[in-house]
RNA sequence: CGGGCUGUAGUAUAUCGGCAGUACGCGACCAUGGGGUGGUUGUAGGCCGGGUUCGAUUCCCGGCAGCCCGACCA
């Protein structure tokens, strides 16, 4: 915890007024979306959208991303994660070593510079991975490892949707891990599957590890993270009781019938893939020739595995599971804010002296604790337009000041999640706050 | 990529083929001040290209774009 936030202060202000914000709530609906995750974040001025598939991130929305990133990040590192960055613009030559320049072309990008030479923008990241890991793994003694970044990717998708479920450009978390064996795959396979779980958990998001072909690349499983929702993609037949689950592709399983494990009973629901882990085996460590030395003296070819999460997909994800007909309901893992300080003005300019001091002061007294809050202190802007604003953007933590809480030296605090309303005196609310940490 | 629906101010929507209107937003002013408050006023628009027609935002064709269903999705 502690991590994160020393993390996320480095690059998120803890606080913001809500009249010099970029990026404006919109009262109407976006014509045409449907998906809830593009109405909310569009509305609340999270992000723009530019293109199908192709979404700007404001203040708001980078905020979000940012922290699910954070949360990403301190679990992957916890299991021995390194990061990197690598480019999204790649040489033809390295996709053609494992043929994807051809294979992969309905979903890569590819174009020509000035000069004629080709180049694809990367869809994922497994060649360049595996090339840059020969100049780093010669022995076994480099072994196992794992590198990850935050990254960029593109695909053409032929029809992107839902908002920031299916995407064009988007964000991708993507590890890669290296192993002498099979069996020493196995083994972290395991540990970021735990990992995962983690990030989801804490997310606030309930997450079914579905079994899914493991494509091209071996004969076993892999595993994906679905989310039930009618903004997915995906079908996946799964068990309520014990959580076991299936993607509708592979799956032998029937809608009605007894869990294979449990006493529960198979459904089928539409779902999100937010994340999925699969063993590589030596694909690509074969086609660029990414070997080790065993302690015997013998050259092996490395074993890999990939694992990637859509931090993205994720924020809309939540936005789809946590909401209601009036907004977001952000967790508090991930809220763009913690607080959101609310001013009411009064028609007595008397009050409202008072009232803007109160404001200025509890706004500043909250930033030195380290409370991260968006300040709304727009002037002409109903109550209801601020409450209504309030309830579209989600923050977790509601705290109005107005002439009535004045009066009772006091703010009135209200959770997005509660309808339950109550009264914190002045003096108290900073240790409101302290104490929920 | 196949199918369906839709393109009008920043947003959301009207308009028998005849001077393009309303609401919100934004600017100004007045009132109001705990759930998108009331009024006056200003601001700003027909996706692109063809065709039919005296005249096209409206009808037709073609493009492009957006959304939805399906296919696709290492």
């Amino acid at each position: 915890m502690l991590w994160a936030t020393y993390f996320i202060a480095h690059y998120l202000t803890q606080y913001m007024r809500q009249s010099q914000l970029f990026g404006k709530t919109l009262k109407e609906n976006p014509k045409d979306e449907v998906a809830k995750n593009a109405i909310f974040l569009e509305r609340g001025g999270f992000i723009y959208k530019t293109m199908a598939g192709v979404h700007d991130f404001l203040p708001l929305g980078l905020r979000v991303l940012s922290k699910i990133n954070a949360v990403i990040r301190e679990e992957i590192n916890g299991i021995g994660g390194q990061e990197i960055f690598l480019s999204a613009f790649q040489p033809r030559e390295r996709w053609e070593k494992t043929d994807r320049w051809d294979s992969a072309r309905a979903v890569m990008y590819r174009l020509t510079d000035n000069s004629g030479h080709s180049f694809g923008l990367g869809f994922t990241h497994e060649e360049a991975i595996a090339e840059i890991a020969t100049r780093s793994i010669f022995s076994y003694k480099d072994l196992p490892l794992a590198v990850y970044q935050i990254q960029t990717k593109f695909r053409d998708e032929p029809r992107a949707k839902s908002g920031l479920i299916r995407g064009r450009e988007f964000l991708m978390k993507d590890l890669y891990s290296f192993h002498a064996d099979e069996a020493d795959l196995e083994r972290f396979y395991s540990i970021a599957k735990m990992a995962y779980e983690r990030i989801f958990k804490r997310l606030g998001l309930k997450t079914y590890i579905t079994e899914a072909s493991g494509g091209s690349f071996t004969k076993s499983f892999s595993h994906e993270f679905q989310v039930l929702s009618d903004a997915g993609e995906d079908w996946i037949l799964y068990c309520a009781v014990c959580g076991y689950a299936q993607n509708k592709e592979i799956s032998q399983l029937k809608e009605g019938e007894r869990c294979s494990k449990c006493l529960g009973t198979v459904a089928l629901g539409r779902s999100v893939e937010v994340g999925n882990i699969f063993k590589l085996g030596t694909k690509f460590s074969n086609a660029f020739n990414l070997q080790y030395i065993d302690a015997d003296g013998n050259k092996k070819l490395v074993v890999m595995g990939s694992y990637g999460i859509g931090p993205g997909r994720l924020m809309g994800t939540v936005v789809e599971i946590m909401s209601d007909e009036r907004g977001i309901i952000w967790p508090e893992s991930i809220a763009p804010f913690t607080a959101h300080l609310i001013l009411l003005e009064s028609k007595d300019a008397t009050e409202n002296i008072k009232i803007k001091k109160a404001g200025e002061k509890l706004y500043g007294e909250l930033q030195k604790k380290g409370v991260e809050v968006l300040y709304d202190d727009r002037r002409d802007k109903s109550p209801g337009q601020k409450f209504a604003d309030a309830d579209l953007l989600g923050i977790p933590v509601r705290c109005v000041l107005s002439e009535k809480t004045i009066a009772k030296k006091s703010v009135e605090i209200k959770r997005r999640n509660s309808d339950v309303v109550k009264l914190v005196a002045l003096e108290k609310i900073v240790a409101f706050f302290s104490s929920k940490k």
